[in-house]
Formats: structure tokens, sequence, C-alpha cells
DNA sequence: CAAAAAAGTGAATACAAATTCAAAAATTGA
DNA sequence: TCAATTTTTGAATTTGTATTCACTTTTTTG
């Protein structure tokens, strides 16, 4: 033989991925799956349609990828607000507000991933994340029952309840209509209060951890 | 002119759209709308596809009408409930119960309703009926408040985060998994719980309310 | 019954997008 | 530069349904 992938090559190759990744994120975050087509992905990429099916087997693993990556890095930023210091009341309240307001910078995006409808094989995955952001909720919730910092309750299905409640406030706000700060940081407070309430933990604790690590439930992840 | 509907044709009209509705219904509850393709429908309804269309203009708006139809008896219910006696609180826990029961007993068609993808068009009525659904829980709320039964909040958000948390809780319970009635009512009562005091209410009333009127989030409607 | 009109049929068509694949261009090492 | 090999291309194919429409059947009334 006399063509072995040099190393420039193989850098290439693993470029022309994350640009087709990029490229796909970019669509999602303007106009929603609908509208990360093969084509259009191809073409913002600036390669072929036959080139994305080289990288990825199918359109609906393409999704997957993408819609992981975004959650991943949301759930890394709950955990460690998850795992910090403070009472499970303290941790809570931040988590949720910084899901909030995160998905409040990227609305296109998170309405994508949380809510757009997409395959199946999509959807099963959003599923899979979904549990995944109520495990964070739920390990700090069977941390504040243990500690009695919380009532007895069951940590599975307040976790879910949880999510599904900060997640459907969004739903209205996070869709084209673009609401100025003050109302938003109103949205963030009534969610919080809500969901610390619901759970029977201690009025709400102005201010605590939220580290202000890198966004990415918005579309330039610079 | 040598022919002028009938009251009989007109009848066996009204008929035929009921049938195609039910056909619908039986199907989406069954498999979900993807499983409810205009063949299927037609093949069920005993009809050639080309029917459909003399019923229904379109494919969404088929299911749009399903949609309504089975949201339209929920929200029935659940608003003689908000209009109820009883404190906010008592109702708020009854309404919540009263949803959460009759989604267990329907799984796949709640599922159907309140989650599936389907197109755009349909998603667009959904969101209109789960705002509906929104609408007469902040019913309760602006009650409960004003009344003093419950402590200040945006009533907007936190009958979306209800709304949201309910529906949240009951995404994994609804799929393919039959759980057992004890689980069931264990659910219910947790979600009951998390909601009552995440607005602040007293805590729960056993035994209130609750209708017992036709089941709709089941797939026969007899 | 016969003609007029509507209801009903279902094979053919339209369509939108994902996926493939034969050919073209690029890369590599001798 | 050349031959071997890989990468890339993008038009053609595939796929799965929704939708249409020319035709058949039924209904109605004179």
């Amino acid at each position: 033989m006399v063509y072995r992938r040099s190393l420039l090559m193989e850098e290439r190759l693993a470029n022309n991925r994350d640009r087709i990744l990029a490229a796909t994120r970019k669509l999602v975050a303007e106009g929603g799956f609908r509208e990360a087509q093969i084509a259009a992905v191809a073409a913002l990429t600036g390669v072929s349609t036959g080139m994305i099916y080289r990288y990825f087997s199918s359109k609906a693993e393409l999704f997957v990828e993408v819609l992981g990556a975004a959650v991943g890095a949301e759930i890394e930023i709950l955990t460690e607000i998850a795992q910090g210091s403070g009472s499970a009341s303290e941790r809570l309240s931040a988590a949720v507000t910084c899901f909030v307001r995160r998905a409040l910078k990227g609305p296109n995006l998170a309405y994508a991933f949380v809510f757009e409808p997409v395959d199946p094989e999509v959807d099963t995955a959003r599923l899979r994340y979904r549990k995944k952001f109520g495990n964070v909720f739920k390990a700090i919730l069977v941390d504040g029952i243990e500690k009695g910092d919380l009532p007895d309750q069951d940590p599975e299905a307040s976790a879910a309840c949880i999510v599904g409640a900060f997640t459907e406030a969004l739903v209205g706000p996070i869709g084209p209509t673009t609401r100025n700060m003050h109302d938003r940081e109103r949205l963030v407070e009534s969610i919080q209060t809500f969901c610390l309430r619901a759970v029977g933990g201690a009025a709400k604790q102005e201010g605590a951890a939220e580290p202000t690590s890198a966004p990415a439930l918005s579309s330039d992840p610079d």
C-alpha cells in the first residue's frame, strides 16, 4: 500500500467531525432540529451530504450526539452545584436557578433539547437525559432528607416533579418571545420558590453558589 | 337538482365522522399518533383513505380534533373540581389527584397527548391545551391567594410548574410499564403532596371532591 | 326506472427528506 | 510523477406516507 493516513489527515478528519457537530448545534439553536436537515448541516459545514454519513451512521445518531454533548455540559454544572457545600435547600435553589437562567439565555436550543419533537430514537435519548437531570436533584433530596433538612418524601417522584416544573414553566418564555431581564429574573425566582417550597425546604437564600462556568445552552460555545 | 341530502344521510355522514374520530382515538391509544396513519385509520373505520379527506382536510386537522376532544373532556372535569367548594388547597389536591389517576388509567393515550411528537400543527395545539390545563390551576391559585389561603406568588408561573410537575412525574410510569395499583397510588400521593406544598397550601385532605364522570383518557369511551 | 348529484373508492401521484454509491478529487509514499 | 488508496462528492435512489382524482357506487327525487 502506498497510502497511510498521515497525522495531518487524522487531524482533519477529527476536525471535520467537530465541524459537523458544531454546524448541527448551530442549526438546532437557530431553528430547532426541524431545520437541521442533513442537507443543511452539510451546507453549513461546507461538505457534501455524503460526508455526514462517513462520520455518523444516521441523522438520529448525529442528533443524539449533539443532544448528549449539550446536556452533558449542563449536567456537569448542576452536579457541581449539587455536590457543593451548603444545605440541601441552598443547593437545590442554586441548581434550579442556574438551570433556568441558562435555559433562558439560549431559548431555542433549550426548547429543542427539552421539548422539540424529533424522531423516536432521539426522543428516547432525551428521556434518558431528563432522567439524568432528575438524578442530580434526587441526590440533593436524598441528602436533605437524610440530614433532616427536608421532610420525608419520595425523592424519585419529587425530583421528576422538579424537572417537570421548571421545564414546563420555561416552555412559554422559551419560545420566540424575548422577555426582558426583569421578567426573566422574576420567573427564575418564582420557579425557584415553587420548587423549594414543594420539597419542604427552608425559605430561599439569595446569592448562593452558582459557578459561572462556560455557557452551553447558548448557540455559540465560545 | 334531483338529489338533496336526506336526514338519514345526514346522520350517516355525522356517524362516519364520529367513527373516524373514534378509530383515530383508538389507534392513538394503542400505538400513539405514530400508528394512526391515514391508511390505518381508514382501515379501522372500514372506509377508504379518500373518505378521511372528505371529513378532515388533513391528517393534522384530524389529530388536532382528536386531541382537542380528549383534552376538552379532561379540562371539563378539572374545571368542575376547580369551581367546587372547599379551600384552594383542597381543590388543588383533588384536581391534581384526579388528573394523575386518570392519566395512569390510560397511559398510552396520556403519553400521546402530553408528549408524543407529531407535527408542528398538532404540537402547537398541544401547547395551547397545556396552557389551558395551567389556567384551571391558575384559577384555583388566584382564588387561594386572594382569600389568604395560599401565600402570595406568581399564579401563572406556579400553575405552569404544577402542570409540568405531574406531567413529568408521569412520563416514566406512563410508558409501557404497567405498575401495580399500590405503586400508582403512592405516586399519586407523592405528586399531590409535592404540588400542594409547592404552592404553600395546607397539608392534604384525603378523600375530597373528585367526581367520577366519564373516563376520557382511556381508550374506550364507553 | 332514470337522470342528477353526492358519497365513496383505492391505485396512482406527490413529496420531502434520508440515504446510497459510482465516479471524481485528493492524498500518500515510492 | 505515478499507482494505490482514501476521501469527498452530489445526483440518483429509496422510503414511507399523505394526498389526490378519475372512476364506481349509492342515494335521491321526478
